[in-house]
DNA sequence: TCATCCACCTAACATCGTTAAATCACACAC
DNA sequence: GTGTGTGATTTAACGATGTTAGGTGGATGA
């Protein structure tokens, strides 16, 4: 008699209708401005139920983030057959971009905010973006592509991830800042690899 | 009878006592941590006390960012005296990323965090940091030492801006997550410093 | 002397995240 | 069928937060 199968698949169900609904409020609404009283209103249960699927708001933000990071994590395998290192490089950039466009707020939890404590997961290849650009430059790397002061492969995996993070954390963070003329993201964000990618590559080695 | 210019000096007194008591707790603390009874207490004031001179928390946070950016904008300013302009630009970089690293819980404030709309100062020529790059990568630009395809002054201030941006606020956001080996923040934003300006810089213009 | 003013305080409100204890529904043992 | 758990959910509350309405008290100025 499979009772506890269902329930537990129900137990399931209830937990995902509170990630979904806490995903799109925390998405539209931002993290802060959401609250559990509003979520749990929103899938018709009492706040406290809450509790019952989540130690406390935290680890709901946490479980969000995990599933956020998987999401980036396979965008990047994709470009997994792009041979050139340094031409996947500028696409993993790229694909970062794109992703933090599409989803602003969950990337403002994920990199801008500091996450409580938040140990690795299970080092999934699938899930590790941040494994997979550091494989990228270290491919690079072995393939003596880059100058030759340049020899930390977290260094430059930090450097290139950094400098397309920066263009759009400021933009998200000021975009509503009147001193400053914002441009295109995707169109800046495009020049800053461009001219990083120039920076570190080999004398010769210029695309 | 100066009773009026006295009065006006004390309240002017409590509402500096207010302004350095937050100023201090939220660099340690945090701003989020910092609670308004909490700087009440530390100048021997009641919470409300702060209302009659600041029309609520953020009015008090944007006030101290307004001082902050000054102190930015002093310190760019320091670097008129050199001549080459994209040796200005390397030194204002710099001269950012220690600025971070002396004043992260600031640094946070000021540009990781939706600030309330906060519009801009009195364009006060040395408070406007980022007023100073402009001029500086204009100046670049004027004297054809940049890439052809590169002729927006603010798209270049911005992507001079954003990297080193990036690899600061990244370290003061996730510095304490366990799946980056980071490496010393100065080295890093150094090295990105110089890889963007070799990649900005028009062939023949090399340092 | 007395009304005024203004910095400051007392007391409270609404809202937040969170928790202890009660309730309710339902599967199971006898 | 009748207790008996068990586990999901609710009720009611706690403490802390930012904030506000209304009062206090002491110096000022007529």
């Amino acid at each position: 008699m499979g009772t506890k199968e269902r329930r537990e698949r129900e137990r399931q169900e209830t937990r995902d209708k509170i990630l979904e609904a806490a995903r799109e409020m925390f998405a539209t609404q931002g993290i802060e401005a959401t609250t559990m009283r509003a979520i749990a209103q929103r899938i018709e249960y009492t706040p406290t139920a809450i509790y019952h699927h989540f130690k406390d708001k935290d680890a709901l933000i946490i479980e969000l983030c995990h599933g956020d990071f998987a999401r980036l994590g396979r965008q990047f395998t994709q470009m997994e057959r792009i041979e050139d290192p340094v031409e996947r490089l500028r696409r993993i950039g790229m694909a970062y971009v794109e992703f933090a466009i599409h989803n602003p707020h969950h990337y403002q939890i994920m990199f801008m905010t500091r996450t409580p404590v938040h140990e690795h997961p299970d080092k999934n290849p699938e899930e590790d973006a941040y494994g997979f650009l550091l494989a990228t430059v270290q491919e690079g790397l072995d393939a003596g592509r880059f100058r030759p002061e340049l020899t930390d492969a977290h260094e430059l995996a930090q450097m290139t991830w950094s400098s397309v993070h920066g263009i759009i954390s400021l933009q998200i963070a000021k975009c509503h800042d009147p001193w400053v003329e914002w441009r295109d993201l995707r169109k800046t964000a495009l020049a800053i690899i461009d001219a990083l990618i120039r920076g570190i590559l080999r004398e010769g080695q210029q695309a």
